[in-house]
Parts: C-alpha cells; structure tokens; sequence
RNA sequence: GCCCGGGUGGUGGAAUUGGUAGACACGCAGGACUUAAAAUCCUGUGGAUAGUAAUAUCUGUACGGGUUCAAGUCCCGUCCUGGGUACCA
C-alpha cells in the first residue's frame, strides 16, 4: 500500500479533483487588494473529434503559470470558455440532422470532461460559451458599436457616428471627405447634408461606419450552391469536393480594419510577441511608403493614377499599366486598338482563379493605342493593360520602369518595348536590377543621386509642382464579416427601405430563430433565409440573412471573462480596470492574422470609444507548437496480402498503408497484433528483413484516418495527469512542433515516483526527518528553486523538468529525507504535478492546499560558486582579480595561484584583462 | 520568388548568449536482486586510434570559407528543412 502506483494514482489524482472542486479553490474574485495576473488560453472550438494530446500542450504550460503566479502571491485570472459558434456544427447538422446547439452542448460537455482530468485550475464560474444569448447580446451590441462609430483620421481614432452627424449638419464634408472615390457623393456643404433625404444621409454615413455594408466579391461556389470563405478555397476550387469557385459580387458587412493599419502596426512595437508573429502581422498588413502621382493623358481630358515606392525611377518609365477592370480601359482605348483590348478583356474574364494562380509567370497584356507624358519631361508613354496588375491594390495603375522592375523587365522584353537604363552598370540589359544603390543617370534633376536619397527629392518635387504626394498603402483589405450561415450571431439591425438600422440596447440579443433547416437558400444566401417569416418579420422592415464570422465572438471574450455574469454591461468598469491587459496569452500561430488582429481591432475601437483603459488587449504572447503524429506504415505487395519490410519495399511495386501506431514498437511491427488488427490482416505474410517487420515512418498531422492519435485519456489511464502534464513539458521547448512519441514519458513518471519514495520508506510509511539541512543540501535545492522560477518566466518548461529530475538524484543519492528541503520543492513542484504535490503536502501534515502555500524563496549566498579572489601582482602593484570558487579542492586552488604566475611570467608582466579558470585550470588568459 | 525560423549522438533535446559541447531523459549494453520474469537499483554509452587496464591522443554541432586567445553560438557563401506570403507596383 501507499506505493505510487497505478491503482494509487487514480485514487490520489480523483481524490484532489474532487477537494479542489469541494473547496471552490480555483474561484477568483476582483479582489483589488492584491497584484493581478491574467493568464489566458484560446478558447477552443469543441470539436466532435474531443481532445488529443496536442490540445493539453498550451493548456499544461498555461495552468503551470497560473499555479505559480498564484503560489507566488497574484490574484490569477485563469479562465476558459468555448468559441462554440462555427461551421462543422453546421456541416454536422446538415449531415446527420442533429441540431448544432446540441451537438455544440454535447462537444463541450466532453471536452470539459477530458480537461477535467488534467487538473487545471481553471474558474469554472467564469465560463464563457459564444453561442449563448446572453453571451452574444453583448456581442451584437459591440457590433452595434462599431456599427455606431466612424474613424476621424485627424486624431487617428474612433469617434461615435452622433459626432460626425453633427460635423455635418455644421460644416458639410469638408473636413472629412468621402474616402470611397466611385461612391456618387464626394462632398457636401451643411446645408446640403440638410437637404438630403434620410436614405441618402443614411447611405452616406455608410461610407463612414467602422462596419459598413457595400458589394464586396464573395466565394461563390456553383456545385455547392453556397459562399465559402478564403480559406475554405485552395487553389482556387473548393476544399470539399475541389468544384470551381468564382468570385461573385454581394452585399455584405465589412469592418473597416484598413483604418487601424497604421495603429495595428505601431502597437506591435509596445507588445510581447514572437518576432516572427510580429513580422507575419506586419506582412500581412503589408505597409508600404510611397507617392502618388498622376500622368495626363494626350489628347484627353483624362488623368491616370499610379501609386509607386520608388518615386525615383521616375526617369525610367517606359510605359503604364493599368489593370483591366480598370475604369479608363474604355475611355482611353483607340479605335485602331479597340479590337485587340476587346479580345484581351474577353481572355481576362474567361482566366477563371485557377488559372490565374497556376500560370502567374505567364506575360499577357494588350496596347490600348493612348500615351501618357511623363509628368517632368513630357516624354511619350504607351499605355497597356495587362492582369499582372491589380484592380484592388493602390490605383490598379502603374509606372513601368523596366530597368528596375522583374515584371516590367519582362513585360518589356515580350512586347519589345524598349528600355530606358537609368542606373548605368547596374543593368545587365538581361535582367531588372532592383537596386536602390546605385548613382542615377538619365534622371535629369535626380542625376548623380543615389536612388535611396533620390526618393524623398522626387517626392518634393512632386509635391511642389503638384502633380503627386506621398501617399502610403496597405495590402491589408477590410475584414468581410458576413457568413452565409446559420451557426452565428444574428446581425442586430433592421433593415428599412433598404437601410440598416441599429436594434435597441434593449431589444438584444437578436436571438438566433429556431430551424432545423440548415441548407443554403441557393441564391447565395444564407440558411436563415429561408426563414422568410423571420427575415420578414414586420411589413415594412426586414433582418440580415447573414450572420457574423467566428471571429466576432473571439474578439471579445477575453474581456468577458473579467465579469462574465453582468447583464447591464459586457463587463463592469471596474472589473475591465482591474484585470487590465492579458498578462499572457497562450495559443496556436495559426491564428496570427485572423483571430489576433480582429481582438486588436475591438480592443481599440472599445478604447476608442472610451469603455476600456488599454488598446492592445494581449501585454504576451505565447505560441505553442504543434504536437504532430508520428505514423506508421507498412508495404504491402500490390495485388496480394503479402507485406515487405521497409528495407526491401524498392525491389517490389508497393501500395503504402498507414498502421496503427499502438501495434509498432519504436519501428518494428508487432506481427501477432498486426494479424489480430483487422480480418483483412490475419492471414498477412511477410518478407522480413533480419527477421523484423521494419515499418515505414512519417511526421504528419494527428488523424483518425492515419491512425496516429494519441488520446489523453489513454495515458491518464497508464500514468496519471501528473506524468502527462510533465511529460508534455518535458518534450521539448513549448514554442517548437514536435512529433508525439510516449518514447521517454517512463522517464517522467519514473521521476514522480523518486518524488514519492523520498519521503516514503519501502514500507510506504511516512520517513520525514525534522534535522537541520546540511549547506550541500540547501544548495542542491536553492539551485533546483531559483532555476524553475527563472524557467517558468521564461516559459521554458522543458528544461525546468530537467531540473527537477537532477535534484530529485542529487536529494537520493544524499539519501535526503529533511522536511527542510523535501517540503520546499513539493511546492515548487505543484504547478507542474499538482495532484501528487497536494498528496505529499497533506502528508507532510498541512491541512490547507498547497495552492495557499507560499513559493520558497532562496538564499544567495548558498549559490555563488565564486566567494573569494585573489590578486595578481605585477611589478608590486595588484593588476589583477582572480576568482575562485568557494567549493573548489584547496589542491586546485593553489595550482591556479602557481599558474597565475606563471602567466604574469608568460604575459612579460602585463596584467590579464581575463583569465578563464575551468576546473582548477586556467583554460585562457585575455591579455 | 520574397520574408522569418531551424539543422547538435541511435532518439527527444541541454549548453549561463562567445568560454569544459552532448546536461536531463529515452534507447542500448553490462551488472546486482530473483528459481525465473517483471519492477527496482548500479555502471557504461558521440566517433576514431592506442592500451590488459585506469587512461591518453585526435576528431566532432548540415557543408565550404572567415573573424577571435577561444565559435554550436558572430560574419560571408552553399545545401537541406519548417512556417508565412504571393503578380502588392
């Protein structure tokens, strides 16, 4: 009895689930008197598929902190909730008619099971679920907001749409023009605002709204009958099913993140994340620094717009480009050429997506017959239109240098068009040279700058002719923000004479209708339309068929958490004030643009508006790697039921079959299990090498279909949580994926025992000794304590597991039971291995939880390995410090004293700047 | 193509940021206990050469150069590899 095994464990481990839960330890309060910390995981879609190890990793590491920080004194916020909204609740529903609130209850209702089992000490309470009304009233009122808020570009910041109603009616547009150039309306005086009836004041607020309704292309998929989201196309066909996707146009929501470019980017440079996640946000926004300049058209009243960031190649322009929905196309276009363009746009608009990406490489293009002059010299310029450019990016025009520019350069070369070399030696007259160093030639007032500076000097120039200004664009577009689904948030509007209107504080939630019809409408809209009664509901008033994307419920959350239960506020003040920023925030890279920019965005729109004190919601951030599969294969002859070992499959013509990782040990497969595996198999021959089955292996993502997942449950079931938790520590550095292998997890639990058995005698009896610590084992552990604290600020787990592990062998083979050094550890130990910690600490007589204990502190002065130097003189004068460590052999001690002078000898009495001594040797002597 | 990471024993991975490379763990080998097995414990374990041995010497962090008293770590080039992005002017 009382041996740490498997029996014992579950006892042990259920035991303290249950007194934790009995005990309600793990609920905060906005308790102000002390320092909080908020830690936080991303919320986790509930899957139907459950929990597999790679689930728990950000968890495990999370829930450590958390223990620490509380154990260290903070008042922790560690919540966790569900992002329960979302589309294969939907796709379920549709295939096996369950509708997605209860397959959503039941999914949840098993992760929070699975998690249960690990013992996190999550506050329960504080559960939030996306799809619950009085979760996503305030949801669709933050919408409400933002619905309600346009962006005053002269202070850089959200302001309520009331404000810019009366900008208005005071002053017109004047100060605020319209920034969509196609819509009819580009300015207004008051009195004219005044004039206009309420739809046209109505559509053009919606010009300003932060989210804004307007025609945007939407995925459209013919065979499917329904819109797909970007990332539900690969390639340009549809993920399910691979059918063709066409870009069609509709009139959705939008938010206008494209305003917030430039404070998204900024507020990167005051938040802790991954230079790598700072850079793919920063690619994706895609900032880029330029001027905008206008050429004139000849013999034309038209002007053609081109955005460039290399103003200084202006010299070098050799022809234009402008995309071929370009609106000039048919303005410009001669009547000689007419036929050529008309041939070409009929070539563009047959290019289906697939088409367009498979052959970017491929140069296509069509001369329109008009020429442009170079806004300095006056020089003539072809105009051409070619796909290469892009309708949606800067003006859907551009100034050709083909000098400097590989697609320019090519283009040129395929329609012969001749080429202007303005960089001298740096062009090769075989390929564009995008150089910003060299010295500029045939550049008239730039001749003789280097291009970098030649840069701003254009720019002024052009600025002070007026023909163009710096102007900066973004690859970042607005976030479309309706789906055509029925699992989401209802939008909050009514719709009246074709205008949305914001619904009451007091009319929310928009609940979801009860349907049990969840197929598309077919027209492109979404399931909700076929509720037409719904949709319909008052005879001159209709809603949205659409509804939000799972990211609107994502945005926010973690604000929820803070107050989850007020209903008069999504959270209180006080409560947003005191929990602050997440401290850190512990999730997967995948969700680097999508879910982490849009949470930025309301985070400052809410600030904006003034409801919340920050404007980056998240101070950290962590990103936890990928736990992959580690699959098996085998070879089976083709045609027959013969299977050869991997080493020999080349001499034969294989199929490849994925085997069940629980029947292979490390590569060599378990025959006898392998027949018994499947009917098919039992019968199976073999041609074996060295007379083992050696299977084929592959890191690939964890799946049923591969055969390769490991559930959690599984190893709970072999080891208990506690080896789980610290095995997936002990894996490998949280931030790097790593392929799951249970190779190395007997190490941990092996560990868990020497834990136990430390203060368990073989008898299992209790063996703690009240002696004084001698200064040995006060170092083992202070360094063990110091290490792990500095470990878990660093978020590297793995090697704080290994250091646990060095003195748990530095303790035994002290043969070290003292309740001075055994007791210490336990609780630096309970973040990792909360169950058994709690098991010892009870047993060493506390009748409180190890979560009210306090971490141990350490004492220096039993860690200084160098205590005392000692100087080298030269020439009577002390020009030296050596330093020797305290617990250094006296024998070592006074070969380093011999050797130093010997090295003044050696040095011809210059004093070393540095001696390095390793081991009593003088390893190196800096002079 | 462009922008970031990464490449260390049979395996997962350490290395105080330029200072004894391979901590810790797995695996493997040998030993102890046992009638036996399991479990547990102990010892060894990058490679090569020499030696009965303790040990000694050389070599070694993808490859080729360089800087430095000293390089896994810094610089230049090459090759693999993971991620992001894609005709963005």
């Amino acid at each position: 009895m009382a041996d740490y095994s498997k029996e014992e464990i579950k006892n042990i481990e259920q035991k303290w689930r249950n007194e934790w839960e009995k005990r309600a330890l793990y609920k905060v309060t906005n308790d102000t008197s002390k320092t909080k910390y908020y830690v936080l995981d991303m919320f986790p879609y509930p899957s139907g598929a459950g929990l597999h190890v790679g689930h728990p990793l950000g968890y495990i590491a999370s829930d450590i902190v958390a223990r620490f920080k509380r154990i260290k004194g903070f008042n922790v916020l560690h919540p966790m909730g569900f992002d329960a909204f979302g589309l294969p609740a939907e796709q379920y529903a549709l295939e096996h008619g369950i509708h997605p609130a209860i397959s959503t209850q039941d999914n949840i209702n098993n992760f929070k099971r699975q998690l249960g089992k690990i013992g996190f000490c999550y506050d329960w309470s504080r559960e939030v679920q996306t799809c619950d009304p009085s979760y996503y009233k305030w949801t669709q009122w933050i919408f409400l907001q933002i619905f309600n808020s346009w962006f005053n570009r002269k202070k850089e910041k959200a302001q309520r749409i009331s404000e810019l109603i009366t900008i208005f009616e005071e002053e017109g547009n004047a100060n605020h023009p319209i920034q969509n150039s196609k819509f009819r309306i580009q300015s207004f005086s008051s009195t004219e605002w005044k004039g206009f009836d309420e739809k046209t004041q109505q559509e053009i607020l919606m010009q300003c709204r932060l989210a804004y309704l307007a025609y945007t292309d939407v995925n459209w998929c013919e065979a499917l009958g329904t819109v797909l989201a970007n990332d539900e196309v690969i390639n340009g066909v549809s993920y399910r099913g691979g059918f063709p996707v066409v870009k069609k146009q509709m009139r959705q929501w939008s938010l206008r993140i494209t305003e917030y470019a430039d404070r998204l980017l900024k507020g990167l440079d005051e938040i802790d994340f991954s230079e790598s996640m700072k850079d793919i946000q920063r690619n994706w926004i895609g900032k880029s620094v330029g001027a905008e300049l206008e050429f004139k058209i000849q013999n034309s009243k038209f002007k053609i717009k081109v955005f460039t960031t290399r103003p200084d190649t202006i010299f070098g322009v050799d022809f234009m480009v402008i995309a071929p929905e370009h609106e000039l196309v048919k303005e410009i276009t001669t009547d000689a050429q007419r036929e050529d363009i008309d041939k070409y746009l009929k070539y563009v608009e047959s290019r289906s997506e697939v088409d367009r990406m498979a052959e970017v490489k491929k140069i296509t293009g069509a001369f329109t017959g008009a020429y442009a002059n170079n806004p300095f010299n006056g020089k003539q310029i072809p105009i051409w239109i070619s796909e290469y450019v892009l309708a949606g990016y800067g003006t859907g025009a551009i100034m050709a240098v083909p000098c400097g520019d590989e697609r320019d350069h090519k283009f040129a070369k395929h329609f012969k068009l001749p080429i202007t070399n303005i960089i001298g030696s740096h062009y090769n007259g075989e390929e564009a040279n995008p150089t910003k160093d060299a010295i500029l030639e045939n550049s008239d007032f730039l001749n003789g700058m280097v291009m970098r500076d030649a840069i701003g000097v254009a720019i002024q120039k052009l600025e002070e002719e007026g023909i163009g200004k710096r102007q900066v664009n973004y690859k970042m577009r607005d976030a479309g923000w309706s789906r055509q689904r029925y699992w989401g948030e209802p939008f909050p509007v009514v719709f009246k004479d074709d205008m949305p209107y914001a619904m009451k504080e007091s009319e929310l939630p928009l609940e979801l209708p009860p349907s049990d019809n969840f197929k598309p409408s077919g027209n492109g809209e979404g399931p909700l339309a076929n509720l037409t009664d719904w949709i319909n509901f008052s005879p001159n008033a209709k809603r949205d068929s659409n509804t939000m994307p799972t990211h609107a419920g994502a945005a926010w959350y973690f604000l929820r958490y803070m107050d989850p239960h007020n209903t008069s506020a999504f959270a209180d003040p006080k409560a947003l004030d005191y929990w602050n920023q997440v401290d850190v925030y512990i999730g997967g890279a995948e969700h680097a643009v999508a879910h982490l920019l849009y949470a930025r965005l309301w985070t400052k729109v809410l600030h904006d508006l003034g409801y919340l004190k920050f404007d980056e919601p998240f101070k950290k951030l962590i990103n936890q790697g990928k736990i992959t599969g580690d699959s098996r294969f085998v070879y089976r002859l083709r045609g027959s039921n013969k299977f050869v070992s991997s080493g020999l499959k080349s001499n034969h013509e294989t199929d490849e079959l994925h085997v069940d990782i629980s029947i292979v040990h490390g590569l060599e497969l378990d025959i006898d299990a392998f027949k018994k595996w499947k009917p098919d198999f039992a019968n199976a021959e073999f041609i074996l090498e060295e007379s083992k089955y050696i299977c084929g292996s592959a890191i690939e993502k964890m799946s049923k279909s591969y055969f390769n997942v490991v559930n959690p449950d599984e190893i709970i079931n072999n080891y208990g949580a506690d080896t789980l938790r610290m095995y997936e520590m002990f894996l490998g550095p949280l931030e790097a994926s790593k392929p799951w292998s249970t190779q190395g997890i007997d190490g941990v639990f092996k560990f868990l025992r020497k834990v136990w058995n430390l203060i368990h005698d073989q008898t299992g009896n209790l063996k703690v000794s009240e002696a004084e610590p001698t200064r040995q084992e006060l170092k083992v552990l202070y360094k063990t304590i110091k290490k792990i604290e500095q470990d878990i600020e660093n978020f590297s787990f793995n090697t704080s597991v290994s250091e646990f592990m060095i003195c748990v062998n530095e303790l035994g083979s002290l043969k070290c039971n003292k309740r001075a050094i055994v007791e210490p550890l336990v609780i630096a130990l309970s973040p990792f291995a909360p169950h058994i910690a709690e098991e010892l600490w009870e047993k060493l007589g506390h009748k409180e939880s190890i979560l009210t204990a306090t971490y141990p502190k350490y004492d220096d002065q039993y860690l200084v390995e160098s205590t005392f130097s000692y100087p080298i003189s030269i020439n009577g004068k002390v020009r030296a410090q050596m330093e020797f460590a305290l617990d250094m052999p006296k024998e070592d001690i006074e070969k380093i004293v011999l050797a130093s002078e010997i090295v003044q000898k050696w040095t011809e009495g210059k004093p070393p700047k540095k001696m390095i001594v390793v081991q009593g040797r003088i390893v190196n002597v800096v002079l």
